[in-house]
DNA sequence: ATTCGATCTTTACGATGTAAAGATAGGGAG
DNA sequence: CTCCCTATCTTTACATCGTAAAGATCGAAT
């Protein structure tokens, strides 16, 4: 019977279907408030304005709300129009995740570009990767939180492994050493898992709200940063760097 | 119209609502297959059994197949029974979640009691952290990677506090300090936000295979275990311990 | 024994992902 | 210039989910 769907997707609305052959009429009003307004029937570009709303959705309504028809919604198209240039929500989350895993790329280098000796680089690097998640948590969650995400699109193999490959390298040069690209000691495994999960552990348990209880019994004033920096740079008086 | 409701949620199908008082021919072959059998009609131990029936959802579909019908039809009731007991899909997964932060912290603690010596012991709980979250990574996942989770519940916040608590104490054991309740150094919070933020990242990134690309460049057969080992013990070369 | 309250079931509704079929336009081939 | 083909977008439909509300059922207190 339809009872939900027929109501009003968007505010398009009815128009019986066989009237109305080609005319003016059906191109306007349309797309909710997008700057751009007044497109063609055909929207043109709909792929790339998809992904511009699901990035406005996410930071609006947060991951619970990303869903396909919410991003149609906020594109001004119907709600099976993602499916076509995305497959499924998958898809678009894959994508989504791409375009942050670029983002998030840009930021640590430009950070790391800005950094004037060696050890400044080193902790510019990880103090970037925690400050993206924290200026966009719904995109790090899409990125490193969904199990909705197909790594075999090129778009987002290529985008994570560059992420990968600048870690890496950081590694690498903090250890003067040439990091080769298909084979790793395991003190270099070691070395950049370290790295890699102490940040990224760091990272999801702040956004989680886990190390409240940390920071709260801190001296007084103590950020999220100031802590990182000290896990970061605090000499290990114990026999494991645990 | 209640198309897809009023099919069958559960084996036990219609009986037209008004006839059949309260005879025994009501509480028959009903539980799936949940071994007791033959409960009385007023389940008695719902709660119970749908937490044990959960936990079997989770294990079996995976944290996508665990939904509230879901829970329900395992269990053999009807699908807004669970809602009675817990309020709401957030308060089944935090009650679940609960469940889990107790056999996490009892599967550290028999494997730190088991050690022999304060050095093998520091590495059995780093260990123990990341086998259970191995074992079962659905649980992990509820505990650690969902949004829907309510701390104020108390099971929560006390299984989860727990498990902080057994951190503190042995990061405390290892500095030879007493760890305070109410205040921390700068020096005793980051070494406590390394521990478990590198564990932490460690066991989600292996979850989610982000570290297949890292273990099949290492030498021949190293395990993940291998490598948390390497990690925790091998020397730091490099000016920070990153 | 009767009533009351806790437990469980039915029924209903809005939302979502996805499939399938229809409408629409832009671009060639004739 | 006209006609058709194909990619793009819309409609329609349906199973499933979470949740609310009302009805049925039973144990226990009065």
């Amino acid at each position: 019977m339809a009872k939900s769907d027929t109501k009003s997707e968007t505010a398009r609305s009815s128009r019986a279907p066989g009237k109305m052959t080609s005319t003016a009429a059906s191109r306007t009003s349309r797309r909710a408030t997008s700057a751009k307004a007044e497109a063609p029937y055909h929207h043109g570009a709909l792929r790339e304005a998809l992904l511009q709303a699901a990035e406005r959705v996410l930071e609006r309504d947060g991951l619970a709300g990303l869903t396909l028809r919410a991003v149609a919604r906020e594109a001004g198209v119907s709600h099976a129009a993602p499916t076509h240039h995305f497959g499924d929500l998958t898809g678009l989350l894959s994508e989504l995740a791409a375009v942050g895993f670029r983002q998030f790329n840009a930021a640590m280098a430009s950070a790391c570009d800005a950094a004037p000796t060696p050890l400044a680089r080193a902790l510019a690097r990880p103090k970037a990767y925690v400050a993206y998640a924290q200026a966009h948590p719904g995109m790090y969650g899409i990125m490193f939180r969904t199990e909705r995400l197909d790594y075999s699109r090129p778009s987002l193999h290529e985008a994570a492994e560059a992420s990968f490959a600048g870690l890496a390298n950081a590694i690498g040069a903090m250890r003067q050493e040439q990091i080769s690209g298909d084979a790793l000691t395991l003190e270099q495994g070691a070395a950049i898992a370290r790295a890699w999960s102490m940040v990224h552990g760091f990272t999801t348990l702040l956004l989680d709200g886990r190390l409240k209880d940390i920071l709260e019994r801190l001296p007084e004033g103590t950020t999220a940063e100031r802590l990182l920096e000290s896990m970061l740079t605090a000499p290990i008086t114990t026999k494991l760097p645990v």
